[in-house]
DNA sequence: TATTAATATGACCAGGCAGTCACATGACTG
DNA sequence: CAGTCATGTGACTGCCTGGTCATATTAATA
């Protein structure tokens, strides 16, 4: 965590380093994040820096946590799909609300991105896990499915679990390319985010995950 | 492309430096490659290995190069599937194929892998196309088993294509942990692969792949 | 104002890197 | 044997890195 004399610098000067920060973790893997660069960038010194974070990856972890926060901050905006939505709906508002946060926050995403799927020294201590956990509540949610009758009972949960997942992390990703956005440029290109647009493809993504793609 | 004077080298020496090198874009990303730590592996000078190869890309191009041959090599050697094959039959061989080169040569695989989805400063050159052009295949295929009948015709040619590649990029990796099996220890430990294993994890898939996840 | 505590600074350190080059070695030729 | 050419070598360069620390500056307190 940052120390307290990070905590107490005015907001203004803060946010920057915060800003700059994420901006080099989306664009870089963490090997190639430079801390001499972060602080030119800023304008502080080196030294002020590590009087601020304690190594490099005291200021990673501190991000990552930031961007956790902010997706609950964005998420907890977001109407819930009405009254005792089924699975499929309820899913479908998870996936929206994540593309959605990807939308806004493209390079927090990204850096998440990076922090689960690239490399990292210290990627044993949470990361890997993540993955696990995120497969494991899924894999849990799909049994209840079943069981309320809202899914085949005859797919077998870590299957169906392993492809929710994937297609959850990647489905950003294929929706930025199929519109032809760059997700990175989203802010500064003031894109303006249509949730309309997508629809189409939700729909045809829930038709091939419902009743599968086979000739009927 | 390598100079001559590395094909000049004798057989063993040769290989042996490739197989170093490939194990060490398979255990780090590109900037963590060391060529110091690979020349002192192979226990040859660092002249020798830039009288070898013109820089640390080069190399990287001609062990991609490798591991494309190396899973031509392994695919030409198996059975195709018999006559003419519905889509998902072929589908099904294609992944399984894909698979069984993952078993055999882990390290290439790891290797590829990060040159798909890791940072490269020379990925413009081929690699985003590469993804781009499996998908692009996949479309087409799609597009073509759904004129035979092989598919539901109301599904989506593109989404369908970014639901098959994702999962065929991904299956790997999650049919080894649900296996409990770390790939990159495969060779070593001389596990047994046994495709019959994972018959029951590609019945399950391909259940939902045709028939999908919804209540009948 | 004098004293103390908090914060800012950038030159500096040790280490690692990719890539170079002047030279050494060895093998083959006339 | 001398001469030539391919190959091997590792000290070296220049660069960048994460991180440190003695010192300077500013703010707070008495």
């Amino acid at each position: 965590m940052p120390t307290q004399t990070f905590f107490n610098l005015p907001e203004h000067k803060r946010q920057a380093i915060i800003d700059i920060a994420i901006e080099e973790f989306a664009e870089h893997d963490y090997k190639g994040v430079s801390i001499s660069r972060i602080v030119e960038r800023a304008g502080i010194a080196k030294g002020s820096f590590y009087q601020y974070f304690q190594d490099k990856k005291d200021l990673h972890l501190y991000l990552l946590q930031v961007a956790g926060e902010k997706k609950l901050e964005l998420i907890s905006t977001l109407q819930r799909p009405p009254g005792q939505g089924s699975f499929f709906d309820t899913y479908r508002w998870m996936m929206s609300a994540g593309i959605q946060f990807e939308a806004a926050h493209p390079e927090l995403s990204r850096m998440a991105y990076r922090a689960l799927y690239g490399d990292l020294p210290h990627r044993d201590e949470t990361y890997a896990r993540m993955k696990q956990q995120a497969h494991e509540y899924m894999q849990a949610t799909i049994r209840q499915a079943i069981e309320r009758g809202d899914l085949d009972p005859k797919i077998d949960p870590d299957m169906a679990a392993f492809v929710f997942t994937v297609i959850s992390t990647e489905m950003g990703n294929h929706l930025f390319r199929r519109l032809g956005i760059n997700p990175l440029e989203l802010p500064e290109k003031r894109f303006k985010w249509n949730l309309e647009e997508i629809q189409p493809a939700f729909d045809q993504l829930f038709y091939i995950l419902e009743k599968g793609m086979g000739p009927k």
